[in-house]
DNA sequence: CTGTTGAATCGATAACCATCAATGCTACAG
DNA sequence: CTGTAGCATTGATGGTTATCGATTCAACAG
């Protein structure tokens, strides 16, 4: 029911990365969102999430072909960066994926 | 005159994540460009010659604070992955973003 | 209360990475 | 040819991270 690993992470800036230098507080924040994508498995992990629509921990151990502590470690690093979220339904944690992040990353690296 | 780092990273794939499940190897390939943005001083880097249009390496040692081998070896990360490309022009490097790549990551990171 | 099951945490380890001083390479000036 | 200036490479170091076994925590069934 409750929603884990809150993301830490403040909301980045919003500006495009053409339009004007990112500031070193923003850089900081927004490595750590890229970071997170920044691993074949995660990238894997948050892609079945996002094209499914929402996962039980249980149905990644298979797919990624690592232990159930690996992949504990990696919704944590994505729920932290703000990517996805997990709610717990009994014994089980449901994962998905939070748009606005997405669509913020699309706005940072939009053109001109 | 000659194109600094050509990029090794083959272009990878262009679904969005969110449309199916990324395939190992384009997860492989996707990771090394947001390896490349995952860290503070290149994304700053990136963001500076992305809104200057054309900089020069030695304009880049002072607005980052860091020696002139690290701003190297940075520039090398970012023109692997494909985000960067450098041009030499007598003793000078001058580096500008590559559109095609941020379009890239815009796709992978589009909406259904 | 007890056992079971799914997930988070801990501890350890090997691999990776950011950083810089020192050095090498390259292009130009004189 | 010699010196200089900008950039790349090398080597070393301290910090970070991906991974897993073992353990703990949480929720449910009986």
């Amino acid at each position: 029911m409750t929603e884990l690993h809150l993301r830490e992470v403040p909301d980045p800036c919003c500006e495009a990365l053409v339009d004007a230098a990112v500031s070193k507080t923003d850089a900081a924040a927004l490595a750590v969102v890229f970071a997170a994508l920044s691993d074949p498995v995660r990238l894997r992990l948050f892609s079945i999430v996002a094209s499914e629509g929402e996962v039980c921990s249980c149905n990644l151990e298979g797919p990624l072909e690592r232990s159930q502590p690996t992949i504990s470690h990696h919704t944590k690093i994505l729920a932290e960066a703000g990517l996805l979220v997990g709610e717990r339904r009994g014994r089980w944690v449901w994962w998905r994926v939070v748009p606005e992040r997405l669509e913020l990353l699309q706005r940072l690296l939009a053109r001109s």
